[in-house]
DNA sequence: AACGTACCCTGCCGGC
DNA sequence: TGCCGGCAGGGTACGT
C-alpha cells in the first residue's frame, strides 16, 4: 500500500511531467471521490509537493489539487486496468488506477485543509529536522493507546503506515501492543532511528511492491524495498535477527507483523 | 475529549 | 472445477 516512500517517489517521478503545464480535461465517472476537479482545469502547475500521503500540486489562481492513493491507488503513464481518472496536459496523459477505489482527489483554496482534517493535524514529516525524539516522547505521551495505534494516526509522525510501523518497530524491538505512554526515553531514541532508518532506506529503493502488485511506478516499474522487510508478510518465517517464527496479529483492525522474542510486551 | 468500531471497496484466497 | 464467504486496510463517521 502506497505510504510515504511510495507517494514520495510518486511525486518525484511526476514533478517534471507537471510543473508549469496546463491541465486539461479531468475525466472520471466519480465526484463523489473526485471533488471539483473540474476546478483544475484549464489551470497551470506551480509546485508539486507532499505532505505524509498526501500529493500536493499547487496550481494557478491560488488553487490545490491535492490527491490521496489510498491503498491501490497510482498513477500511470499508459492506461492500465481499473481506470478511474484521465488527466490531460498538453503533451501526455496521466492516468489514474485504483482497484478498490479507496483513492481520493480534492481541489481547495491554497492551504485550507478544513475538508481535509487529517491534513490539517498531521504530525512531523519523518525525514525532517521537525521529527525530534521530543516531539515523539510529547506526542506518545498524551495517550492511551498502543504504539501501533499511534504510530497509524499520523498525528505523532506524518507518512508511516502498516508496512512501516511493522518495519520500524521490529528494528526498535519494541512490542506492537505497548502502550505508547509506557515507553522510555531509550525506547523512543530507538524508535524515533528505526522510523528514520526505515523510511530513508525504503525511498531509496523506490518504496514497496506486493505481492498484489498494486503498487507501480508510473512507468511500471515496481519498487525494491519488499526484498528487504523483516517481518511485513513474513508471518512464520524465522525472524532475521534471531529466527524465532515471525507471528501475526491484529492490532485495532490492522495485521501486525512481529518477533515474539526481540519485540517484548512487556 | 478520547476511544472503539463499522464502513467504504474489490481482488484474491482458502475451503468445500 | 467452480462457487462463495471472508479478508485486507487508510481514512472517516459515528456512537459511547
Amino acid at each position: 500500500m502506497p505510504e510515504l516512500p511510495e507517494v514520495e517517489t510518486t511525486r518525484r517521478i511526476l514533478e517534471p511531467h507537471l510543473l508549469g503545464q496546463k491541465i486539461g480535461r479531468i475525466k472520471h465517472q466519480d465526484p463523489h471521490k473526485y471533488r471539483r476537479t473540474d476546478l483544475a482545469q484549464g489551470r497551470t502547475v506551480v509546485s508539486a509537493g507532499r505532505r505524509g500521503k498526501f500529493l500536493i500540486f499547487g496550481l494557478d489562481k491560488n488553487l490545490e489539487l491535492i490527491v490521496h492513493l489510498g491503498m491501490t491507488g497510482g498513477f500511470r503513464f499508459e492506461p492500465a486496468s481499473h481506470l478511474r481518472v484521465t488527466l490531460e496536459l498538453p503533451k501526455q496523459r496521466l492516468y489514474f488506477t485504483d482497484a478498490r477505489r479507496f483513492g481520493k482527489w480534492w481541489v481547495v483554496d491554497a492551504g485550507d485543509y478544513s475538508g481535509l482534517p487529517l491534513l490539517a493535524k498531521m504530525g512531523p514529516e519523518p525525514l525532517s529536522s521537525d521529527f525530534t525524539p521530543e516531539k515523539l516522547q510529547a506526542s506518545l505521551a498524551k495517550t492511551r493507546r498502543t504504539i501501533k495505534d499511534i504510530l497509524l494516526m499520523q498525528e505523532a509522525v506524518a507518512g508511516v503506515g502498516n508496512i512501516y510501523v511493522d518495519e520500524s518497530l521490529w528494528q526498535a524491538r519494541i512490542h506492537p501492543l505497548r502502550r505508547a505512554r509506557s515507553l522510555k526515553p531509550g525506547e523512543i531514541a530507538r524508535l524515533h532511528h528505526a522510523i528514520r532508518d526505515v523510511i530513508g532506506r525504503a525511498l531509496e529503493k523506490g518504496g514497496s511492491t506486493l505481492s498484489d502488485n498494486s503498487y507501480q511506478q508510473p512507468s511500471g516499474e515496481p519498487g525494491y524495498f519488499q526484498h528487504e522487510h523483516q517481518v511485513y508478510q513474513r508471518k512464520g518465517l524465522p525472524c532475521l535477527r534471531c529466527g524465532t517464527p515471525i507471528e501475526r496479529i491484529a492490532v485495532g483492525q490492522r495485521g501486525s507483523h512481529f518477533c515474539p522474542r526481540c519485540q517484548v510486551n512487556k
